[in-house]
DNA sequence: TTATGGTATATAGTTACTATATAGTCAAGA
DNA sequence: TCTTGACTATATAGTAACTATATACCATAA
């Protein structure tokens, strides 16, 4: 490098820098975001090593989310008092997103394991299970209402869900009181439910009593499922069992991987008493 | 809930579970993304509830990243199987998304750093300090280059930075040989030099000796710095102190900060040597 | 001197929405 | 029954932040 004059990068050479297209350089000179320190009467740009700095401070701003006028707005009128204020405030916001992160991850990985879980059920097999002590977030009670006023519900319970970071992405599962079991009347749920595999304190939920469950599983259209309660009910009376609390109902296979509603598979858990006597 | 019915949403409805703009569902039915399950003679759209899990699914991969138009291909031609694979895809891609979050926070607090230190700096000062041991990862050397050959270096160092994970958002700087300072050649810096506040013990790094700095800074242009090592060096030999193996120089305050080269400030740091006898 | 590889501008295309304009639909109340 | 207000629909244009393409200019090297 020669000793008083400082290097400059022509265009192509500051792109390479900066990791970019060209055509972007253009196009944050044109929007005014970073424009070269000097143009040549051939209209030639010349960016100095200072601007690499300013390019991935520009960098950093939009991966966070700030859009390019925002971040002109700074460039505009620059100070370190400003520079710290947005860095600080940066700071926040990247914490934030760290959490969206690692949510997701955890998501992913729920689904992964309800996946391999699928793959290695057989659907015919009906049995009786003891299932560990789980928790479950619950909604308002939706037995016998109107379609609108399941809106409401569904709406609400969503809504709880993503403000309280609760939502696991496991299936929203329907639960079943014992009472409109006997009445028939298998789908009219009493409360929508999440699994909580890591439930914190302070949110209010539910948790299962560990119990024994008749595990079975619905393939076909939702309509039918109440065949298939029927059919397990069957099952129960030979078992020499009676119907405990409550069922659970969830998802295994649907939209999510299934084009059509004959292949949908429902996974029903029927808590069970033992007869006495 | 009516018994045998499933509820379906209308597009108003379905926008709001989803949590998007209502054009959004246009939008995704048109490019066939995401239909609603069946629409009335009048056109209207009518979505179920194992649609909103769909939506869901769709949300989280495009968050990671994932085209609409890929996404698609995936929805045209679903299976268990094909779902399983793109999650475990997912997994590593996010895993990289949550290093690269965790990066731009460490490079954020470096940043807040520079600047808090920076706001309680007296540029006039000059102060020898002992300066703690501090790890440098360092570019090629870059002794009497050309320009071609330092866009070379620099291009590689940067690549390296970014290979290595190493952009600590630390200022680059660059250092100087005591020999070079000796010929008055201020400015002919010998490598480029950033910190690395927690090296990984695999890779190739430089470590300062710990020492006795000269520390000074420099106001305005970067052609005027030799003025301001002569500067150094006079106090230097006031101080009966002798130039050690090297300075080191980095921004203070450049292009991100202020607006004109005449606000620019830049660190220097001469290493320093007790006169025997 | 011409070929090669760079530079420039201008314009159109892309993705994933978002907004606007216009019109049709539906259910409830006067 | 009519009207009102809240919804629905389509079509079209606009947006952000690029990205690609077409065309022309420039500079150095063989």
């Amino acid at each position: 490098m020669n000793d008083n004059n400082i290097k400059h990068f022509t265009t192509g050479e500051f792109a390479k820098l900066c990791k970019v297209n060209k055509q972007t350089l253009f196009y944050y000179d044109q929007i005014g975001l970073l424009s070269p320190v000097f143009k040549t009467e051939k209209g030639y740009r010349f960016y100095s090593i200072h601007q690499l700095e300013l390019f991935n401070v520009i960098a950093l701003l939009k991966d966070l989310g700030m859009s390019l006028n925002d971040i002109r707005q700074y460039v505009e009128n620059k100070s370190p008092e400003g520079f710290l204020s947005i860095m600080y405030h940066q700071k926040e916001k990247i914490m934030k997103q760290r959490m969206e992160i690692e949510m997701k991850e955890k998501m992913i990985d729920a689904q992964i394991e309800l996946m391999n879980n699928a793959a290695n059920l057989d659907f015919d097999q009906v049995t009786v299970e003891r299932l560990p002590e789980q928790t479950f977030y619950l909604s308002k009670n939706i037995e016998n209402i109107t379609d609108e006023v399941f809106f409401e519900v569904l709406s609400d319970f969503l809504d709880e869900l993503y403000k309280l970071h609760i939502d696991t992405g496991h299936p929203i599962g329907g639960l079943t009181k014992r009472e409109q079991m006997l009445k028939g009347e298998f789908t009219n749920y009493s409360y929508l439910y999440i699994k909580q595999p890591h439930p914190k304190e302070d949110n209010p939920h539910f948790t299962t009593v560990q119990g024994d469950f008749l595990i079975g599983y619905h393939v076909g259209e939702a309509k039918e499922i109440p065949h298939t309660y029927e059919r397990l009910l069957l099952e129960l009376d030979q078992l020499n069992l009676d119907i405990g609390e409550y069922a659970l109902e969830e998802y295994i296979y649907d939209t999510v991987v299934k084009d059509n509603e004959e292949q949908y598979v429902t996974k029903i858990m029927i808590h069970v008493k033992h007869k006495q006597g």
